[in-house]
DNA sequence: CTTAGTATTTAAAATAATTAATAAATAACG
DNA sequence: CGTTATTTATTAATTATTTTAAATACTAAG
């Protein structure tokens, strides 16, 4: 019954909506636009763009911000989306803490807030990852109508249609995902997505790999993870789960991973059992100026091991050398499937710049095909940890605008 | 100056040139359609579809095929694409033949070839497609008006935007591609497209794919590839060579491949490595029935090996069992990166039935993570070579469609 | 400082597309 | 076998959108 009031009037209705959709990420990925440019985006005419314009503006999704300098002729308004009003709450889980940014329609961050709290497989995280929220929440001082969703980023297998997190199931109450409870005990809309994919997506929409149709990011934190663009679109896969890169088999004879299988990417290439290697190898008696840490051999941290090898540690470096090696590997299988024109480097590694890279550019040169090389480019990330936000920003906003 | 006359009227011209491509698309996906299901599929009015769909019948595009029938009421009108007057050139080129179909619109073959022309890399090979192409032309019966486009299939590595061939680079004439020296001689547009692209877009639009959104099919050849659709499309990638799989690097300590690498998937599991460790084993003096050929060992083939396979031949069987696990290691690969919901297996070698496909699974069982392969189907092609010319007529006729 | 030139905005006219209404076709039912 | 219910096709009326034209706003040149 409902149905068919809905569908009464339906296609007009349908036209309309697109059209608000449209307006809006034309102005997300533009920042400012003129009617002109909107109705030529969108393949419509002025007059038509300023009616939708004119009701976004009464719904505070956009604003008028001046007009345009320096053409001949009369000077058009500028339209853009709206700072006030409307915020977006954005929570960047990982296993060693969370942190909680507020930004408005515009990506800027009007509140921020990093705790202790890590992601680990149990309940009690669900509960206070909530609590967290409620804090923010309160804490930012903006009124609570003035949220309109919540974005969480973390690592794991993502299932794309339940948004449940099959890698730490049990942050997930019970059948319902974190997601869906999170989004019933705070009335706001709640995405959850992989970190590497809110990663690649931050770079692709405002940042290195901006325009780019075809964009892989590799990310290289506590595992190894793979963000996929493709025709300008995150790549989710059937379930969610593509650009697994950390737990394809490179070694037969390789140590056991924590998946169960052996020799994954992840027990070459992840920080932490680059760690592992190099503990290992200071107990055998590895000469470096790391041996300094020997006795407190569980407190140095990847960032030791990246200064000393700045500092011409030939240990660290040669560790370096072996990690961006078999990055390079795995990454060159990623390049022949993909076929990409941008290849991103991110994650904890990138600190330790050309120690890195080389390696990684050495080894695609090595193991991919001379076609696949010619017209790739291979970058560091520059934005950094705010890819992740500014991802998280773009899925969250992708979401609620199509759902508009 | 043309360029302003064509942008007069564009918007307009613009939503109807929308509406053309899609009522097209419709019905080739559909088969048959009523005003009805084309004004609800494509967001529109039963009255403007009625104008489109009779301007495209004046245009000989789409024509009436009676009524459906068992509804109440008044029966509609269906609509599908005009078998006659429109027909597609399809050329399968292989490196052991050439096969040139003709069909109509609705992808009936009107008329057939099959010559003995292999893929080399001479310009020698062009001139010989020509000759073929014109004769085609002729021997068809049909008007040179009918036809509409040439589509051409074959292996290699082709640049999505030049239509060049980098792997067999002399068959170019000069720096003109291929396809485009053909189009000029011929007067037709022509589209080339590699072969294992081809045959899964005919398993996506009209085989075991159909309906699926991310599908990979193994083509098992004389070299592997994969053949990639992603969001309902055929995945290019940005230069046009995704889904290279024979050149991914399985064996570090492996044969020396064509490619100039060592230890490609290609050395271990195309049709002619596998012929080769065939021969090898049987010099060796492996037990077999295949012993037989001994004296005239390059007569043998792989259909020889498959049938020894079927009578109970454990040399056969360890052979293909063999190549089946290292397919199924570089498939999950595959499977880790794009998360596909079914993969279809395509080639030669399926005469192998389960001799190939069972390795296969049982390698993605072990070398998947378990969330992987809980969607995930593992089918062997039913379209079999047809599937490829109807890749190829799916092809360009999405080609000719977006041109309109 | 004025005027010519350029471009946007607003308003009005023309066109196109949708919805609503009516006519036509067909199966089910009495 | 005719009537009714149901569905589709066609036409008319209404609504929406585009196009055209006029008005406005601004730059730059004389």
């Amino acid at each position: 019954m409902e149905d068919e009031i809905v569908s009464k009037k339906s296609v007009v209705d349908y036209k309309k909506s697109q059209y608000r959709r449209g307006v809006l990420a034309e102005l997300y990925q533009s920042g400012l636009s003129t009617l002109a440019q909107l109705a030529k985006g969108l393949h419509s005419s002025v007059p038509s763009m300023t009616n939708i314009v004119e009701e976004l503006v009464e719904e505070k999704w956009i604003s008028t911000f001046g007009t345009a300098v320096g053409n001949h002729g009369r000077r058009p308004v500028l339209f853009g989306l709206n700072p006030q009003n409307k915020y977006i709450i954005a929570l960047d889980v990982s296993t060693h803490d969370t942190k909680a940014v507020v930004m408005n329609l515009q990506r800027d961050v009007v509140y921020r807030k990093e705790v202790d709290l890590r992601l680990e497989d149990t309940s009690q995280f669900a509960d206070n990852l909530l609590t967290l929220t409620e804090n923010v929440l309160t804490e930012s001082g903006l009124k609570p109508s003035d949220f309109i969703a919540l974005g969480i980023s973390m690592p794991g297998l993502i299932h794309f249609q339940s948004g449940m997190n099959l890698t730490y199931r049990r942050i997930n109450h019970s059948d319902d995902s974190l997601g869906s409870w999170i989004s019933e005990k705070t009335n706001l809309p709640v995405f959850v997505v992989n970190d590497t994919k809110a990663t690649v997506l931050g770079e692709h929409r405002f940042g290195l790999a901006r325009g780019k149709k075809h964009v892989l990011a590799i990310n290289i934190d506590w595992g190894v993870g793979l963000g996929i663009i493709l025709n300008g679109d995150i790549f989710q896969g059937a379930s969610g789960f593509a650009g697994e890169l950390g737990h394809i088999q490179v070694d037969p004879e390789g140590e056991l991973c924590h998946c169960g299988k052996v020799g994954c990417l992840d027990t070459i290439t992840s920080a932490t059992s680059l760690m592992r290697r190099v503990r290992r190898g200071l107990k055998e008696g590895r000469a470096s100026k790391l041996s300094a840490y020997l006795e407190k051999i569980d407190q140095i941290d990847i960032e030791n091991v990246i200064e000393a090898a700045r500092q011409g540690d030939s240990f660290a470096i040669d560790i370096l050398y072996e990690v961006g090696t078999e990055l390079g590997k795995g990454l060159s299988i990623a390049v022949h499937l993909f076929n990409p024109e941008i290849v991103i480097v991110d994650g904890i590694v990138v600190k330790a710049g050309a120690f890195i890279t080389n390696p990684i550019g050495q080894a695609i040169n090595k193991y991919c095909l001379s076609d696949f090389r010619s017209d790739l480019s291979i970058e560091i990330s520059q934005l950094g940890e705010k890819a992740k936000w500014i991802g998280i920003h773009a899925y969250v906003l992708d979401q609620v605008i199509s759902s508009l």
